[in-house]
Formats: structure tokens, sequence, C-alpha cells
DNA sequence: TCTGGGGTCCTAGGACCC
DNA sequence: TCTGGGGTCCTAGGACCC
């Protein structure tokens, strides 16, 4: 199987092109910095101009910002500085206080992800989506798809999406979807990268485990405990060897994946397997003295997780809560009903004891409402005993069972 | 300098059933 | 009466990814 991952780079404002530009943070300062900036006295006079004729200079930057929140992403010129995703703002603007600093728009870049995904499927149309800026392709047997080991297809998937959108992407091309992950980093932005099977030495040894699309920090941190560095060091040690640090599951994929075996398929349709809301306060709550406060973002968190459900076809049964302590320790709590539901005040209601389950005397930072145990609405496999049967019958939990069944007939 | 929001998957213990 | 595995579900926590 041939593997082609894209990655997009996101870019709105022409005039920001080749500036080091940070997108992320909390977003109400930053919007209403930019809203500042998108509404200047020109001649006296309070002028809107639109956000793509702002000068350079009268962008708000990371170091005139102050609050929590991270980098969603950031320019190549930023990278320079050593900021990158999920980095905190406060860290960033330390090492690049001039960055210009834009907010997320989410709708903007959920649009922008669809034209991207619907350009590739038109060409290729196995792929197996990864997220807002990730796809698999399977491109196997896309007519032309072998020509120069991919190079063809990828350079015109490139033009394509550039001519539509204007986006630029990054294509690793290899033998399976481990390597083509790795391999569409060698060459961003905007590069193609092709990794045959005799690369792994050459290419794919150097690299470091972190490179690895599931060894994360804590595994890496271990790893490096171990004496091990780079793939190739990984490599150099037995199936046996690596069970016996990380155990069976995770060692058995560490053999795998540094001798570059990876036999997962393309997934070209998935179920959601839960639904959730959470948010970070702008300051720590306490769950006594802010109280009513904190009530109001619980019920709005269960109204908006209920209005995902129902506009997605979605009931669930396993409710549950998730908050985060001011010293950032998280916990969860979750309570499994014998019904689905898609109804905020149930959630409200259960999502309540759940939290009421929880030790509340140290400040929160967050607070989320999940759902779980998903199932299709409307889905007659699903029973569903408050809307299909009348609630007073048993639960039918055994149909083998002919006693139970003599019962209810 | 503290660290968003939306997810998936794995582990592990206990309950419960066969 | 005691001992046992195996399977599934529930709950909590944690690693990791985009």
């Amino acid at each position: 199987m041939d593997a082609f991952y894209a990655s997009v780079e996101l870019l709105r404002y022409p005039q920001l092109k080749g500036l080091p530009v940070v997108i992320g943070g909390g977003r109400r300062t930053v919007d209403d910095a930019l809203r500042l900036a998108g509404s200047a006295l020109i001649d006296g006079e309070p002028t809107e101009r639109p956000l793509s004729k702002i000068p350079v200079a009268d962008f708000p930057r990371l170091k005139d910002y102050t609050g929590r929140g991270v980098i969603t992403t950031a320019t190549y010129a930023a990278r320079q500085f050593g900021v990158g995703s999920a980095m905190g703002l406060m860290k960033a603007a330390k090492l690049c206080p001039q960055a210009i600093l834009l907010p997320v728009d989410f709708t903007e870049i959920r649009k922008y992800s669809r034209a991207v995904k619907d350009i590739i499927l038109d060409i290729a149309p196995l792929m197996e989506d990864r997220g807002i800026d990730e796809v698999f392709i399977d491109f196997t047997e896309v007519p032309g798809g072998q020509r120069e080991g991919g190079r063809v297809l990828a350079r015109l998937m490139q033009k394509t999406i550039f001519e539509q959108t204007g986006l630029t992407c990054s294509v690793g091309v290899a033998p399976n979807k481990l390597i083509a992950k790795m391999a569409s980093e060698f060459n961003k932005p905007n590069g193609i990268a092709i990794v045959f099977e005799d690369d792994l030495e050459s290419k794919i040894w150097p690299l470091a485990c972190r490179k690895i699309n599931g060894i994360g920090p804590k595994a890496d941190e271990k790893l490096k405990a171990l004496g091990i560095e780079t793939i190739g060091q990984l490599a150099e040690h037995d199936l046996q060897w690596l069970i016996d640090h990380f155990g069976q599951k995770t060692g058995a994929w560490m053999f795998d994946a540094a001798h570059g075996i990876d036999a997962r398929p393309i997934v070209l349709e998935s179920e959601p397997v839960s639904i959730s809301r959470e948010t970070s306060f702008e300051r720590d709550l306490h769950a006594v003295r802010d109280k009513a406060e904190l009530g109001a973002i619980f019920t709005r968190l269960c109204e908006q997780v209920a209005s995902d459900l129902q506009r997605k076809g979605y009931v669930g049964k396993t409710i549950g809560i998730k908050l985060r302590y001011d010293d950032f320790k998280s916990v969860t709590r979750d309570h499994t009903l014998d019904h689905y539901t898609d109804d905020a005040h149930t959630l409200r209601q259960i999502a309540g004891q759940c939290l009421k389950r929880v030790p509340l005397t140290q400040r929160l930072r967050l607070l989320g409402v999940r759902v779980g145990s998903l199932a299709k609405a409307g889905n007659s496999d699903v029973y569903e005993p408050n809307k299909a049967l009348a609630p007073e019958l048993p639960a039918l939990t055994a149909i083998d069972s002919v006693v139970f069944t003599d019962q209810l007939f």
C-alpha cells in the first residue's frame, strides 16, 4: 500500500506573509485587540477597515497579551524563534515578543479544511480523515499514482489545492502510514518527500524517537533514560527487551515502528466515540465562592453538548464531567444510564450528580462535560425505554432467556 | 512562563455472569 | 464447599494526537 499524507499550512492575511505570526490564545482578549486594530482613527474619524487592509504595525503583538492560552499554530517565520504549537503564550512572548498574535477562527478553518478534503477526494477517493489539517490517502489504484514514485500525483494535489484555496501543503509518500507521516515533515512547508522501504536506515533511523507518531513526551523520556535517542538505537533492541520495558502491546508496537513496519489500513469512515465540551476559565473559580458563575458555565456546557448531539444525530448513555484544579491536576467522573439521551436537562442532572462525587475545596481552572457510549439517534437497534417502549417494563437484557421473554409477552 | 479544546485508545481493578 | 478462568461492562486515570 502506498500512503499519502498531507498537512495544510493556514495563513490568512497577505500583508503578514513572511512575518512571525502566532495564532491562538484566549479568545476574547485577542479578538478585542484585533477589532481595535480594525477600527482605526483615520483623519480623526473612526473608520472600519477590513483585516486585509490593516497595516502590519497595527496588528496586536504577543508582548501586549496577558492571559491564559496556547498557540494553535505559528508561521515558519515565528517557528525560527522556537515558538510552536501547544506552547503557552506567555512563554512564546519571551521568545518572540514582536510576533503578531491572531485569534483562531475555527469556522473559517473548518471551511478551508472541507474544501481541501473535497479536492483530495476528487483526485484520490480512498482518503482517511485525520482531523482538521491531515489526511491519509491510499492511491495505489489511482491512475498515474505510481509515476515517479507518487511525486506526480503529489504535485497535482498541491497545485490544485493552491489554485483553489491559496493553501500550501506538505506531502509524504511511503509504503505505509507511519513512514508517510514522518516523510511529510522532511520538506515542510509546501514540500514533497518520498521514502522507499530501502530508505529506512538512511532516512528514518537517524531521527529522534519522538518523531514516531505515538511516542510522546513520556515515552520519549523513558527511552532517553534507557539510553535510546534515535529510531536507529531503538531498532538495535530486540522484541523481548522492548516488551520487558514497555509491556506486551507498546513494546511490540515500538519494535515494529523502529523497523518501519505498520500494517494499519486507511480508515475511510468512523463513528464518534464521545462528544464533549470543556472550557478553561479566565480566572480560577471556587466551587463555593463562585457558585453562581460556575453553575451558569456548567449549564451552558450541558446545553452545548446536547445541541452537538442533536445536530450530529447521536444519543449517548455515559455522562461524565472533567475538571482541572488550579495545580493542573484533573479528575473525571462518569455515570452510565440504562437508556440513551440527548436531552440537556438530563445531562445537567446526571453531570451534577457526578460533580458531587468530586472534592471541591481547591480552585478550578477548567470544567468539561462529556457524553460517551454513543449510538445513532433514531436507530431502531437502540433501546430507548422512555421513547420506544413503556418504561415500566423490565429491560430486555437476555434475549436467549425463554423465561424472561415469556414475562414480556 | 505555566500549560486550549476536541478527540482516541489503553490500562487496570472491581462487579457480575457463565 | 472451594476454587478457577474467561468475558463483558463500568469507572478512573493517563498518554497521545490534531
